[in-house]
DNA sequence: GCATTTATTTGCGTATACATTAAAGAATGC
DNA sequence: GCATTCTTTAATGTATACGCAAATAAATGC
């Protein structure tokens, strides 16, 4: 299994999958410049599958790529954040209300009400790097309720460029003992077949964690994660 | 100016640009499979820049690289409009509020005005590609005010995917007179600075053109564009 | 004839070589 | 000592070559 990934992945795939692992977990830091050669060398091919993944990396938001300058990891700034959750509050609003106008069973809302009980738990423990990937879940499959495959690929886009930021202001932010309410009030109101509740219910929980989050960032002055 | 054009760009940008307009014009029909190598003649280089042009495409969603098969350009199904109408309608709204929220003042609305006004006058003259380009023009500008780059670039991408598609629905659908009291309206609310109603009128209008296009592609069978 | 296996072809993935050009450093004039 | 031009360097953009695997055609067995 494992044996197949690496052998029938190509290296362009490779080379995105584990760029994008260096970037997310900070190996590669925000706002450093790499050259082609350096990041072919590293990951052991050649530059041309490195040229094609930053290619696509670029395009999904990570890096820029500068002529002569090397490959940039950006940055993201508390604007960027700004942008960046005004989208997801859109997009997840939309397939919340997707999601419980689609009328799915109790046993199709399984994951999201796993998820669910994942934060609770999590929180309970205190663990709040459980709690962070259960929320991811939870967000994830909302989306992928919601129905709609770009709606799916543009906030997994959107989710990506501020990963790395979450993980700085986990620890910061105060438990996310209201969040997880809100996430049971949209479970409910989806489950429920209730679109507009669902909507408005899942838009003020995102507004409100961008609120946290870009205060969080303006205030400790984190301008560039 | 041309020269430069023709000069400074790299050959991947053409490249990009070129395969853009062949699909968006339809040259490159959708649906159809082209070999890299074909595309590299046709526009005179080798693979490589073609690749990376492909591969950029592709995550704009134009276009889809299948080993051995070739590239195919993608069609648009009825499907593929109501998940791109989604977007556009919850984006685009966001846009119009926040537009609203900024408090531009008239000069700087310029632009907005004046694609409505080109829009009234291809009415009357009964031009719809003169009409759909100044639509095209007022949605764009539209975003621009709204701030948001990422908007901005999802919107343009979008839109890219349902240009085929609105050439072929331009002429069989009714005379877009009620589009443009639409716009007055939003432009009207912005302008005053009314955000809840520049975003609750744009999203009613949108709603209004999906419907209204994906009946017509529905009923006419149009199933991939 | 049909199925199965074996050749053959063909297009892609990738390495590599080279041309190009922007940036950095050296040298010249003032 | 400063600005300017020339040289050099180095990283990219692009062409090209080649191995490999998938698809097609041919051949063999039944």
């Amino acid at each position: 299994m494992k044996d197949q990934d690496t052998k029938s992945l190509s290296n362009t795939q490779r080379a995105v999958r584990d760029l994008r692992r260096m970037i997310l977990s900070g190996e590669l830091a925000a706002g450093t410049d790499h050259l082609e050669s350096e990041l072919a060398e590293t990951l052991g091919m050649s530059r041309t599958p490195i040229r094609e993944a930053a290619l696509m990396l670029e395009s999904k938001g990570l890096l820029e790529m500068r002529p002569r300058k090397g490959v940039r990891i950006l940055p993201v700034s508390s604007d960027d954040m700004r942008e960046i959750y005004d989208i997801l509050t859109e997009l997840e609003s939309l397939a919340a209300q997707r999601a419980a106008e689609a009328g799915y069973s109790e046993s199709q809302l399984a994951v999201l009400a796993g998820s669910i009980a994942k934060m609770d738990q999590a929180i309970e423990a205190e663990d709040l790097e459980a709690w962070a990937e259960a929320d991811e879940l939870f967000h994830q499959e909302l989306v992928r309720l919601g129905g709609n495959k770009r709606v799916e690929a543009i906030v997994a886009m959107m989710s990506d460029q501020v990963r790395r930021a979450r993980a700085t202001t986990l620890f910061i932010r105060p438990l996310p003992v209201k969040s997880n309410e809100d996430h049971r009030i949209v479970f409910q109101a989806i489950s429920e077949g209730r679109p507009d509740a669902a909507r408005e219910r899942h838009r003020e929980h995102r507004l409100q964690a961008q609120a946290m989050l870009c205060g969080i960032l303006e205030k400790h002055r984190l301008n560039s994660l």
